[in-house]
DNA sequence: ACAATTTGGTTGACGTGTCAACCATTCTTT
DNA sequence: AAAGAATGGTTGACACGTCAACCAAATTGT
């Protein structure tokens, strides 16, 4: 082996400067990462697999719980519930007194499923943060929270 | 002001923990950001605007390099680089000696369209970053490098 | 009680991302 | 010099994300 960057050294000094960028590269590679796990591991996609396991740690939820939580397009949310419960996996029934919400459980199978599931990707999240200590993670945490803040912002002309 | 987190509460302690899940919505309501920005002042998608300032660093490069350093797919590159071109803000000529690779610059708008837009993208990256001491940048920098590494693990069943 | 607004959810159209197959050219090996 | 492998780039098919329009039910204001 001959060397182990595989970037090209004229582009690294300008933009592992840039954050928004860095951090895109990031995300990717590890979305890519756990959809591949995913993929082997299961049938489902990256999306399902976040709604399956919003709904485990709540028990019950709705959807529109779900699209205010994750910023996840309303209309990807409607479809993946549907998909997942066209897979058994989701329990979706009326909520008593409401003719219009949609009450969402885990079934017997989804739940299996999330078991067998989140045990991997709790390796998978130790692998990560290995070499991480407590204090760097809950400094990479604040960062994210500051980020996300100032994100809201639209305008940078003027 | 009554609360800070809009974030209904029975998710947050769950899920604020898991790493890549954090990531990935920090990385999205980013984007957003950028896209929105770039609607606003100019008809560049994200991916067109990060080929056009990656080929401004180096001022002359080719489509695979571009790949190498972006790991953006192939694919998406080449019909980047083709709608660039046909916008005229990119300059594609076979590169002499080679009958393959393409020479990619930018052209005398492409370069005045970089400068229009990056002076709005530095505001922003200062205000992303401003609340940030370089100790905490550095740190979140170091922080994404080791998270780059732990990607490229594919297996956590075993 | 009525209209106006908000909320929960679905759908269609469209843009972007991703995968794999493919072709032509160049490099390596023999 | 020919065969095989690697490289640079294009294309098509398809999955996924995003936007806006829409509908029905629920809430608010008068």
């Amino acid at each position: 082996m001959q060397s182990q960057t595989p970037e090209s050294d004229r582009f690294a000094s300008e933009f592992r400067a840039i954050i928004t960028y860095r951090l895109a590269k990031t995300t990717n590679l590890l979305n890519a990462q756990a959809a591949h796990v995913l993929r082997k591991n299961s049938s489902l996609s990256l999306t399902e697999w976040r709604v399956i396991s919003l709904i485990n740690a709540v028990d019950e939820t709705t959807a529109s719980e779900i699209v205010k939580t994750t910023f996840i397009d309303k209309g990807q949310i409607s479809r993946t519930v549907r998909s997942l419960a066209n897979k058994g996996l989701l329990l979706v029934k009326q909520r008593k007194g409401s003719r219009r919400q949609m009450e969402l459980r885990l079934s017997t199978d989804g739940k299996a499923l999330y078991r067998r599931i989140v045990a991997i990707m709790t390796n998978r999240q130790r692998h990560l943060t290995r070499e991480f200590t407590s204090e760097e993670l809950a400094a990479f945490h604040s960062a994210l929270d500051k980020l996300e803040r100032a994100s809201k912002m639209r305008d940078f002309d003027g």
